[in-house]
DNA sequence: CTGAAAGCGCTTACAG
DNA sequence: CTGAAAGCGCTTACAG
């Protein structure tokens, strides 16, 4: 039995008007009334339907995320901290996931969700940035990452240049020669995703040290997840010279790099120090601790949910922004040694 | 600008009835009739709205999933699967993280959403079937994992004593004689999530194998995240007579043993030999691999997001099912030892 | 402070 | 096969 606005005035003897000044917390209704009404709720056990609300007042409380993957952990993770920080605004999330399929993305970035959802949040991978003007919704939009960056909508990420040069910097700043890095992909100078920049950092932090980089140390990858980094640990290895070092693009690469390299019987980071990005649990648990690039992921979180806000609060006249958020970089057993750092742990 | 059905009609010169047959892929519309209105469509760019359709339809093909936390991989695994799942039946996924807490999962299962989701798949942790019993809504309800059996509501899970029992027998096959178990909890006795039914395996199998259980060898955890598996195994390692093989109750768990182990020097499986439960993508990567209980996840996934469609059918003269799905036990190295299994990866 | 009424954008009997 | 109209359950000007 659907209990309706107009049975709880009913029951409580006041006008719908009434009813819904009090179920959505307004003023002005005395406190004598409000609680009568409230009785009348809880006996009915009333639940405001949403989608009249929504109809009627065009928005309806509910963001969508759209990322590539759940199952990728530096994207639960995310997952988690945006949907914390959503329910902060009392809005609700709801999941996209688009494996990084270009026409996922669009499908996602062009409304798929026909107005039921107030603002989408989108870490795009595959999507460029003309196909998205292109596409041009009017549903608020904020983008994660440097996909598209400096384009015609709101984004934020870390600067991943300068991430990736410190993260290099780290290496060589262990005495390490031949530096290797695994995430380089086929695709890079069409500058999709993270890649081309990373990549970037990891060279300028090379030139600034007189290196010339080797294009044997920089193997392409399919993808950044584990299966990937073992299959480009595996190349390395099989060089006649292979690296004492390893920066890798992300840490689920560096763990597959991490499992291939103790099947060697190699010693990390004696033989091979390897350092990854992104901070996810996982590394902090793994033998040895995995040294990591941390993105600050609740700040990613906060500040996408605060730009979609503005937007959505009709702030379309301020221009497109790009925030940047901190990072950190953690060295841990992987680059360090055992007993060179505390206890692990989050 | 927003553009209505009777926008599309009027351009395309028919009643709104016919574009919202096309719309709908109804039958009984002239191919040139659809093909006009299809250019409308597609010219102005128009998407229906969904909140406007689930108020006349009382139907909005959103499902929620609620479950303790998305950054468990076990979970957001799970996710993943329900999201495909849900995909196919053409619906979309709205996600909840509990933390596992009474009051969030009674919120969740009261109807938070309010009219918004036409079902929920709820993973309990701390609510008690009571309470459930007592809150009773409208919205069709699939329960995951066994917190909840037998009850009111549909449920599906694997077999989490049998999947306990073969786990631990594993270990003994092997030989070993002081089998501890990670994972009992405080409130076991309270009947509270999977963990006295893990318990209830594992102490079967030691029964079977004429081995009485010795409390010092099942130390109490406060979760099932890395940390707990970490404090757990070194508790263990402080007793007089540690144990030669452990069984943890969750693949995170044993990630967090097994870092312990390796920084006491200790060799796996040569001293202590491993397995876990769950199947995560970090254990086939740990060194050495994990062995564990892979529980089907896609078929769990799939089992109840077709029990939900069967009850948002309006099946409700069925009766509450229970669905088993099946488990499988994957020896890796952490059990058989290297060069013992194939090549690790997904 | 309260009541009566319009309207958000759909879908769907009901006529034709 | 198509058109005109009612109504899903809210919120919100508009009167009082």
């Amino acid at each position: 039995m659907v209990v309706r606005l107009s049975d709880v005035a009913a029951r409580a003897g006041v006008s719908v008007k009434t009813v819904s000044n009090v179920a959505n917390g307004y003023l002005h209704v005395k406190p004598e009334t409000r609680e009568r009404v409230q009785a009348a709720i809880d006996d009915l056990n009333y639940r405001p339907n949403l989608s009249a609300r929504s109809l009627r007042q065009g928005r309806s409380g509910v963001i969508a995320l759209a990322v590539p993957a759940l199952d990728m952990p530096y994207f639960a993770e995310l997952t988690r901290a945006v949907v914390e920080a959503a329910a902060e605004r009392g809005w609700t999330v709801l999941v996209d996931q688009t494996d990084g399929l270009r026409e996922r993305e669009l499908e996602v970035a062009s409304g798929l969700r026909g107005h039921l959802i107030d603002g989408l949040i989108l870490s795009p991978v595959g999507l460029e940035v003309d196909e998205l003007e292109r596409s041009k919704e009017d549903t608020p939009l904020v983008l994660l990452g440097e996909k598209i960056a400096g384009g015609p909508v709101d984004h934020v990420a870390v600067d991943n240049v300068e991430a990736a040069r410190l993260a290099t910097d780290h290496l060589l700043g262990l005495g390490r020669k031949r530096v290797a890095a695994i995430g380089y992909q086929a695709r890079a100078d069409a500058a999709s995703g993270v890649a081309p920049l990373r990549r970037r950092g990891y060279e300028r932090s090379l030139a600034a040290a007189g290196i010339t980089v080797d294009a044997e140390l920089t193997p392409q990858v399919a993808g950044y997840r584990r299966v990937d980094g073992a299959h480009a640990m595996e190349t390395l290895l099989a060089l006649p010279e292979p690296p004492d070092a390893v920066f890798c693009f992300s840490d689920l690469l560096a763990l597959g790099a991490l499992r291939v390299l103790a099947e060697r019987g190699l010693r990390v980071p004696e033989d091979v120090a390897l350092i990854g990005f992104d901070d996810i649990e996982d590394g902090r648990y793994s033998t040895p601790s995995l040294s990591t690039v941390a993105p600050a992921k609740d700040e990613i979180a906060r500040h996408a949910v605060d730009m979609l806000h503005d937007r959505i609060a009709g702030r379309d006249a301020v221009p497109a922004r790009d925030v940047r958020v901190g990072f950190e970089i953690v060295p841990r057993e992987s680059t360090l040694g055992r007993g060179q750092t505390g206890p692990s742990g989050p």
